[in-house]
DNA sequence: TTTTTCTCGATAAAAATTTCTCGATTGGCA
DNA sequence: TGCCAATCGAGAAATTTTTATCGAGAAAAA
């Protein structure tokens, strides 16, 4: 396997999907499962599954499959997922304030330890437990606990200004929800997240549905 | 350029982010744009940006670039927004709130009529202006309203039963934020939407600048 | 024990996507 | 007018990702 370009983004995109997978599948009392069965499930071809997992450094058995618990232990390994980074999140609308309330984000590698806004109205109040303050505490904040992870989920207008003021604070990972292509050092790694993107092939696809777009074979003047 | 085989999906997920560039510049009254200035205000090349436009179908002039009105209404009019769908939702949790929250859906061709939750407690309230409504009122308000989009942010559990139920009272694209791969017949549009691939994506690259997966040269056993 | 069947792992082929190259077109400027 | 610089558009090349092929290993069945 060649490791010399890291793993392709296609394949961590894939792998959190096994997880979840194979989180059930040991809960049922699974002990063995072949790519087989994972790709009938998660509609995906085997051979895919099978590359994907040799690139998280898992290895199987002829005829058997891989083991569950020691396939699942090893994904979520390799995702960072056992260590759980600390991370805040800057901007507590309506998105900011969903993602304060998924539980999974814990079993996931990732968790929220504050969040800041620069509205009066949420700073000192709690959100699913977590205490949104002011954005003038957030380099102190971040330097003490030496965290991480900042997720940015403020209007497009303001993301550039708060990417500075994480960068500055020493964040080393953005996850990244405004759509603004934010400038950052290059040690500083930045996951754009677009809802929008998502919905766009959803709608395009959807359109041609209705009206297909088909090329005209031979001009017709 | 090839349409046999539709359009990229990765043109798809890129175009969104040049509308949102293109209504900056047309709000800042700018006539003309090359694709060289998109590419450096996006951190994207400017022959794939020209590709990308191109499969939406606009055509720029050389040395000047492209008109920012005709390109936006161009490509807006290409992924469909300007025939905003009616969707619903189901699923009011603090993802389905979120997504009923966003003013800017409306702008990005889809807009909310309708939420469905199993909860007693969050039934007949309005979230955000959009009106809960219980389960049972779907199939009726879908198939009345004409309605062909569906967006389900409920946990993995249900999935597949309110799946089933979108499909039965006629959607047609369905927006699927749960973790699972749903089993629709093949007329039915699935757009997956999975937040943790993209966040493993950016704790896995994190966790390999502290510690970087190096390949051992030769096996020194 | 031998055969059959299933699955992994590695390699090769195919397909999709991105990047590069080059000629053509257009506006600005001397 | 004639030259220069910038940009598009199309095709080629390179890269990345997916899919297919084949041999080997291991369990189950004969």
């Amino acid at each position: 396997m060649d490791f010399s370009q890291g793993v392709p983004e296609p394949t961590l995109r894939r792998l959190p999907t096994y997880c979840h997978f194979l989180r059930r599948l040991a809960q049922d009392g699974a002990d063995v499962v072949s790519c087989r069965q994972i790709g009938d499930a998660l509609h995906l071809d085997p051979t895919q599954i099978r590359k994907d997992l040799a690139y998280a450094g898992m290895a199987g058995r002829p005829k058997v499959g891989y083991p569950v618990p020691e396939l699942l232990a090893g994904v979520e390994n390799f995702l960072g997922w056992n260590n759980t980074q600390q991370a805040i999140l800057v901007g507590a609308g309506s998105l900011g304030t969903a993602l304060l309330g998924y539980k999974a984000m814990d079993r996931n590698g990732v968790r929220i330890v504050a969040a800041f806004d620069t509205s009066p109205d949420k700073t000192f109040q709690a959100i699913h437990q977590v205490k949104v303050l002011p954005m003038r505490k957030l380099v102190d904040l971040v330097g003490r606990m030496q965290i991480h992870v900042g997720i940015l989920t403020v209007p497009a207008e303001s993301a550039q200004t708060v990417c500075d003021l994480m960068v500055q604070a020493g964040i080393r990972a953005i996850w990244n929800f405004a759509p603004v292509a934010l400038k950052v050092p290059d040690t500083v790694i930045v996951q754009n997240e677009n809802l929008f993107s998502s919905l766009a092939v959803l709608s395009s696809r959807l359109q041609s549905t209705f009206q297909p777009r088909t090329l005209p074979e031979e001009d017709p003047s």
